[in-house]
DNA sequence: TGAAAAATTAATGTATACATTGCGTATCCG
DNA sequence: CGGATACGCAATGTATACATTAATTTTTCA
């Protein structure tokens, strides 16, 4: 199962990281399964170093947890606890626009973001809306996140919502391929991308707490999503990431 | 300056992390600058690996930033990044608070912030409030914030907020030894407990909204403090963790 | 004299051998 | 038969040798 010959361009810390993140994200690793780290050297075909540092790297992204007496375990999430990761996430973004709008930016700075809207807009014309149109959608709408975060030009916080946003569930993009099969999709879809436009025109009008509220109402799209998915489990498959999900 | 035999109850790469993070709050090493994994070993005793080890932690914690051709510098941090640091951490706190309120604390978990928020009265209750006195009151702080950001009951949130209050600068408690020194002290003290009462009060009577709103005001008396201090640069020798910021 | 290229040096990336610690099991004693 | 202790195994923690890559200096040619 070892991948040897790969891409010399990147570390073999890269790769672990890449290979064993794959391995928790499917499934194929149970929640609460210790995962050692010569296991993680034969699965990945790279030495302990590497592994380790991978693994490293992994908890801190929040996929594995550090067992006390030493080693990792992979992590374990209820569905509370996703709900509140992606709570946390449109609060922290909520904050990004607030600075945004407080501090001003300049059309300059906003082109990129309409340029955004505009290409979402395209998209979400068609009816109904392809699956195609679907994974188009995923990438622009993770870039119109991207773009706003950075409106609020502060590193730290920046750095924190990358942080909030790296687990899947919690990523803006974490439930929209879920709702494409839910004859729900494109009203959803055409909610969400209102909720971008206003987000833009309140911090274009310096109107903070608006940017602010509306930030955080449109992470909670992303909650009914999860429960509209849960709620049809007939295609859970779209979201790999759920096989860390527990009862409760 | 090699610190050889050492506790032998922690392990080599805690000891390094700890011996390293002194070196770079005490302002030894300059922000910006790099620091080699050779250089650390000659000063923490420890081999490379632990080493390593502490240094990618550091980064984690947010003392050091990655050089992109590998290796790590000393992390330069703007005031306006402490600011916004510490606006973060408010934010976060105001959604643990608004979580507690809006899910209901028994009264056996609000007993031991009652009991933390009687023992800081009987601190403040003195005037001049003596440097003992706020030595105790920092203790008693930190403790009031890890119960309050307890209540919230929610793991995601819970490690995020202590992420964010790693940085020894938006710690709930980073600038109250910098005002013991101020007139405004003891007067900012008594604000800070009454913002602690008003929360508990808000959180007992499930006033969501309320408990959020003071706990953000809250985090804002650090930036108060921070400022005032910087005014009076009289005692900034009480701030070591100033020694990563940079003009700007 | 300047710039470009080659060589040297010093750094990190990787692999592996060794040490140590925790955990499961089996045996022995009560 | 039950529990505690001791033993052995398997895991992580540590050190170091080696490989590779980036940076610096020196040398050479224009």
């Amino acid at each position: 199962m070892a991948e040897r010959e790969a891409d010399r361009s990147v570390s073999q810390t890269v790769r672990a990281q890449l290979a064993l993140r794959d391995l928790v994200l499917s499934g194929r690793l149970r929640p609460g399964e210790r995962i050692s780290e010569l296991q993680a050297v034969e699965i990945t075909g790279v030495s302990r170093t590497p592994v380790r540092m991978a693994l490293v790297r992994l908890e801190e992204e929040g996929l594995l947890e550090a067992i006390p007496s030493g080693g990792f375990m992979v992590k374990a999430f209820s569905e509370r606890d996703i709900l509140d990761s992606i709570e946390l996430r449109g609060t922290l973004e909520g904050l990004a626009a607030r600075f945004a709008a407080e501090r001003g930016v300049s059309s300059r700075d906003l082109e990129p973001l309409k340029e955004c809207l505009n290409e979402i807009d395209g998209l979400v014309r068609q009816d109904p809306i392809s699956v195609e149109a679907f994974s188009s959608y995923v990438a622009l709408n993770a870039r119109f996140h991207a773009l706003l975060t950075e409106l609020s030009r502060s590193p730290p916080l920046i750095r924190q919502i990358d942080r909030a946003s790296a687990l899947p569930f919690a990523s803006p993009s974490g439930f929209v391929m879920a709702q494409s099969a839910l004859p729900e999709a494109r009203q959803i879809l055409l909610i969400a991308q209102d909720h971008h436009r206003v987000v833009v025109d309140a911090i274009e009008n310096r109107e903070g707490a608006r940017a602010e509220a509306i930030m955080r109402e449109h992470a909670r799209l992303a909650a009914r999503n999860l429960r509209l998915a849960l709620r049809n489990r007939t295609h859970l498959d779209l979201l790999p990431a759920l096989a860390l999900v527990t009862a409760g």
